[in-house]
Formats: C-alpha cells, structure tokens, sequence
DNA sequence: GTAGAACCTGGAGCGCGCTCCAGGTCAAGC
DNA sequence: GCTTGACCTGGAGCGCGCTCCAGGTTCTAC
C-alpha cells in the first residue's frame, strides 16, 4: 500500500471497498489465507475492481469476523464451509444453521470445561514445584531423595 | 488382550505392570501414539519383558496422565519435548519447569478468556436465529427482506 | 507344539490448514 | 511512459501430530 487512505475505486459501485491487504491488517489473515478462504468457499466470491482485483465490503468483513470466531472455537474448515454453504442457501437453512450453531456452542462448553479442570492440574503443579524450590533452599542446596515423580 | 486379568510377567520386578493396550485403554491414546511418544522422548524408554515387549509401570502412567493435560490444553510436541528434557535432566531444572508451567498456565488463561468472549458472540447468533425462526412462523411462512447479513 | 492374537521396529503416508512459488497483470507516483 | 509494488491464478509444498504398513517376534490358550 501507498501513504494516505486511497479510496479504493468501486467497479460503479456505491459503497467504499477495501482491498485484499487492508482486509489482511483488519482480520489479521494473510493475502494468501484470504483467498484461499475464497477457493474453498467459506466466501462467497468477492466483488473486483475493474482489474480483477478483490474490493471487500463492509458485510463481507462482518461475515469474515463471524468465520474467525467460529475459527477461534475450534470449528473445522470443513464445518465452515458447510455453514457457508447453507447460509449462500437462503433463509430456508437457518433451522439448519442454527442446529449447527448449537451444537458447536455445546462443544465450545464442554471444552472451556475441560479447559479450567485442567487448569487447575497445571495450578497444583506449579505449586508443587514451588514447594520443591522452598525445601531446597531451606535446607541450603539440593536434598537428593526429595525427588518426586516429577 | 485375552479374558481374565492377566498380572503381566516382569522382568524380575516388583511392581505389577501393564501392557500397552492396557495402557491405550486407560489413557485414550493409541498404541501407535505412545510408541510414537517414547520415540519422540516425550516418555523415557518403558522397562520391557524379556521378550522385549513394553511394561508400563505406574509412574510412566502417572507422567502419561500429565502429559495429556499439557497436550488438551494445547501444549506443542515439542514443548513437552522440551519440559520431558528438562524432567530428566533432573532436580537442577525444577526452576525452569516451573517457568514453563508459569507460561503455560498464563496462555491457558488468556485462550480460556478468548473462547468465553466467543461463546457470547455465538450465543448472540443464536439468539439472532431464533428471533428470525420466530418472525418467520408470526407472518406465516417466509418473508423476504427479513434476510440479515447471515 | 501350534494357532492366533498381541507386540516389535523403521519408515512411509496422511489430513489439516495454511504458505509459498512462478509467472504473469494492474495501479500509482514520478 | 516507466518503475515499483500490490495484486492475480493455479498448483506445489510444508509442519504438525499422528496413523498405517511390512515384515518379523512373542505370548497365551489349547
């Protein structure tokens, strides 16, 4: 990109466009992620400039935000590219989509879950380990026998 | 394995062992992964049978168990290769585990924030999604123009 | 003793989610 | 008009974490 804020120029169009980079800084994709999201189809193609270069807008950045998130939770690309495929469906798919969003939102549950237990395994580690440190030096350097299974 | 509980032989030991299926079963991984995992040194070498065969002692099981934790709370091979070393090398690293555990543990917490804040988000589609199901069925059947931007 | 299941090793292969590359076209400043 | 950097496409390549395979040995039940 240039100095300044270009505005994009649109293929005859009414809203202002952002082109793939600027797209990349805001999502925090790379170029390449971006258009390989486009290939698999999780977006829908997006519009071009009159040089067949990508002009994104507004709701396609909205619906690239929503894919992270699902992302960020652990959906799968092919999961995705079903939910896409049922929203470029139409309104009959939301029984659908919804279905899936509930489900994934269970899963999301049941991991953040297992998540903390396993938080507090680490939490009782660390303490141990601590422990160790506080005995070593009480008996000023090591103390071999005070080995644990870790 | 066979019907019964076999006491698998020792190689002239104490402690009663187990098999790596026993094991596969207890822990959930595959007999490849933890041939896989001891290959890695993500685990010491496990005693043997005189025939050469794997015999789990309850201390590799133990260590198995805290390994998966690492690995569900998205701790890399090679971390944990890392944190094996380390183990190994002895009492002298007890500091350096204890900084890793530290780390972790801060990760583990930033990344639980993260799927909570998404959680909400997927739970505000959700909603979105009744509220469009619920419009639908009020003006008996369908309504374009009602179509969101998902 | 023998059959069949369980196990061994070294190494190749795989699915996922990108990432990189080659060989071009397009756009903006001078 | 020219340069330089951003962008395009199709397809190959990669790192991770296993998983599978071939070819052989061991164990257990009968």
């Amino acid at each position: 990109m240039s100095s300044g804020q270009p505005l994009n120029p649109l293929p005859g169009d009414r809203e202002p466009t952002l082109t793939i980079a600027q797209v990349a800084e805001r999502t925090g994709l790379s170029h390449d992620t971006l258009r390989y999201y486009e290939k698999a189809g999780l977006i829908e193609r997006v519009g071009r400039s009159t040089g067949n270069q990508r002009r994104y807008q507004a709701a396609d950045l909205a619906w690239l935000e929503f894919l992270l998130r699902l992302r960020e939770t652990g959906m799968s690309i092919a999961d995705m590219q079903r939910f896409a495929a049922l929203r470029a469906a139409g309104n009959a798919t939301v029984p659908d989509r919804l279905a899936m969003l509930r489900e994934h939102r269970a899963e999301l549950a049941d991991r953040i879950r297992v998540l903390r237990r396993n938080a507090t395994v680490l939490d009782h580690k660390i303490d141990h380990y601590e422990q160790l440190l506080l005995d070593e030096h009480e008996y000023e350097y090591e103390q071999p026998g005070s080995e644990e299974l870790t």
